[in-house]
DNA sequence: GGGTAAAACATGCAGACTGTATGTATCTAG
DNA sequence: CTAGATACATACAGTCTGCATGTTTTACCC
């Protein structure tokens, strides 16, 4: 035949078209309901495919969810802008990461799935690299700036990540958007000192 | 035989065995891991029992989950001083909560695990008819009492709720009690207007 | 207190799913 | 052009869940 296609090229389509079928069923139906006889139908190939270019369901899993991830981050990343003070980038930045996360199924996939099936720590250390550096150094600048008080980086980024992510499932769960925001806006703004 | 016992003791005590083994095989293996096999032969019976008392294996993880919850309840009952200012009471309610989830696996199977298996807006009305409808009526009295500003309450309720979570979970992961409690008390003491 | 209905439990079975082992086609490199 | 690697398909073993069907124990009524 003459359509010849080189290894790499097919493998990265065939893990794109995998995981694109994966996100969608995800979106749709969590992860425990969505089978691998599902995900390759939809894709239309075999699960030898599947099981050829990752390990299990799981590493799958883990795929959609970082490519995911990167894409909440660039939203976050073009909401700030440089010359705003720290205290305000992370006001930005939370507005952002709501909006973000308003894509159906997205909550639950990467709030409520992902520590359940990679477990906690895995799942932290995906949104480690990504938004959650970002509001990590953004604490760090805000207190480096005497904005905010003395209070443990670490602890604090856990905490405030995680009202971030209670503002953000409010949202799914019917809260308006509005106050949602508001509510994050108030925490912030406690912060100040 | 002569050890007649009515059918009423009878079922408690089933479900009560039933729902000892579960839990502490989720607490060590959580959800997903721990089979029915599993449980039962903890228990010392058939899967026949099982699936006499409760409708299918979540049944049995909402039971679990409610007799959890309800105990962490109690704790923050108990550790709120009646003559305290509203905020007070959330200070140490908070402390409270921090400290009854530090029992091993269990912030992994009231946060992380109840969300994933019995869906979001579930285990949140679980989660509303104990811990969470105390922070609301704290919430609400130091509005009322003038020592929080204007925020929409569900909301509120919600972002401090998951910021109590996140917390929690920081020192399920290492983060330092003091230090976990620290950030906390730093979000409530923020919103004091 | 005997006997029938109902509840409590045990056993056996069907369907589905995951992961792996093995087979075949396609690509790569010398 | 050919040997070997890579990509994928097919077939299989093991396990699990939920249900259907048995057997035993308790409840109730005459």
């Amino acid at each position: 035949m003459s359509d010849r296609i080189p290894n790499d090229v097919r493998t990265s389509r065939m893990r794109g078209a995998l995981m694109d079928s994966a996100r969608n069923l995800f979106l749709e139906q969590g992860f425990a309901k969505t089978s691998t006889p599902q995900i390759v139908k939809a894709a239309g190939v075999t699960r030898g495919a599947l099981y050829h270019h990752f390990a299990d369901k799981t590493a799958l899993f883990l795929g959609v969810l970082e490519r995911e991830a990167e894409n909440v981050a660039l939203r976050i990343d073009g909401a700030i802008r440089p010359e705003t003070t720290p205290l305000d980038a992370l006001r930005d930045g939370a507005g952002a990461y709501i909006a973000a996360m308003s894509v159906p199924g997205r909550t639950r996939l990467m709030l409520i799935e992902a520590p359940a099936v990679l477990g906690a720590e895995p799942a932290a250390r995906i949104d480690e690299d990504h938004a959650r550096a970002a509001l990590r150094e953004g604490l760090e600048a805000a207190r480096k700036a005497g904005q905010i008080g003395d209070v443990p980086l670490d602890a604090l980024t856990a905490v405030l990540s995680a009202a971030f992510d209670g503002a953000a499932l409010a949202v799914a769960d019917g809260v308006p958007k509005k106050d949602a925001t508001t509510a994050i806006l108030a925490v912030i703004d406690g912060l100040r000192s």
